[in-house]
DNA sequence: TTCAGTGCAAACAGTTTGCACCGAG
DNA sequence: CTCGGTGCAAACTGTTTGCACTGAA
């Protein structure tokens, strides 16, 4: 399968044209014109946090991030964030595609940096330890042998469409 | 405009081929039969849940299954029930496999019956009403023009594989 | 100066746990 | 009769909300 539809969702939320680079990882500063493109402050928990952000190179939960940013010394200083902030942030972010949520399906919402080319990926967990691996590859019919291939065993999968149902379309109704 | 009809009953939605006996849906019979092959007692909660479970077309939460075995009359006389034991059954059941956790990915855990041959489907659905359809093909390669051919727009998917990786294999570490 | 952004407390939703009682086998 | 199963209360986790204060623009 070839070029998934970018998730349109808070499409009034833009990205600002200087914003995309080419498949990578947003640099600090791509991030923060982001932000303030978009009209939002750059405030020290913004900052402290997105900094903190592009360290990670696993999915990361709001408690980790919070911990990841109190822990910050040197570079940056260690800001006083709350941890609501790190939720309200993540939400900022996520509207602004920034971040992208990822559901590892153990009830805890996790995040990554994006990128910005709007391409997504997904994950291999494991079982156990729950360790993510992110693939490269989309092709989702060969993923199972790539991944054994990868020496995974007991490999399985999670698989579900979002998409927009004949009859929402003709008449929204509310979220159940 | 009604927007959509709040039963579940979705004509198109059935457990699918299966080793049942009679007919698409698994009979009640059978799955009192695994529990108590499982060693496990026949009580009226586990009862009248095993009973409100067969009648949901559609992926359901506890609290759902709590109202609809609550809301039991007629057939099966209303058994009070609580809430705790709707998630101490649904765990029975799942590790069973008489029922299957469903993750929609809206953060509440739902489930459904189970296939008894072992197969899985996936789901779609609907970013708006979250209604679910449940999918018989799984070829994975088709299937986002098969749910484009549904009448879906603005069709995305999630996808995660799961398997022990390759040091837990030899060293399990705990799960973080 | 001004209001978006923040910290704090508290509410909230979904789920789990401790413990004494109950009832299926 | 026994012990697995249950109800009830209460803890717990992850997340959200209300409100007054603060600091970036």
């Amino acid at each position: 399968v070839t070029g998934h539809p970018p998730e349109r969702r808070n499409s009034h939320v833009s990205n600002g044209p200087g914003c995309h680079s080419h498949g990578s990882r947003p640099t600090l500063e791509q991030a923060f014109k982001c932000l303030t493109d978009a009209g939002l402050k750059l405030t020290k928990p913004r900052c402290a946090l997105m900094t903190a952000i592009a360290q990670f190179e696993q999915p990361f939960s709001a408690e980790e991030l919070f911990a990841a940013a109190a822990a910050r010394s040197g570079a940056a200083k260690a800001v006083r964030c709350d941890l609501v902030t790190v939720y309200r942030s993540l939400l900022t972010f996520t509207a602004l595609k920034l971040v992208s949520k990822v559901d590892l399906g153990d009830g805890v919402g996790r995040y990554e940096l994006s990128n910005f080319d709007g391409s997504h990926h997904h994950h291999v967990i494991c079982s156990l330890c729950r360790r993510v691996e992110a693939l490269k590859d989309c092709s989702m019919q060969r993923q199972e042998k790539v991944i054994s291939g990868m020496g995974y065993t007991d490999v399985s999968h999670r698989l579900e469409f979002i998409g927009l149902c004949p009859s929402c379309q003709d008449s929204p109704s509310p979220t159940r």
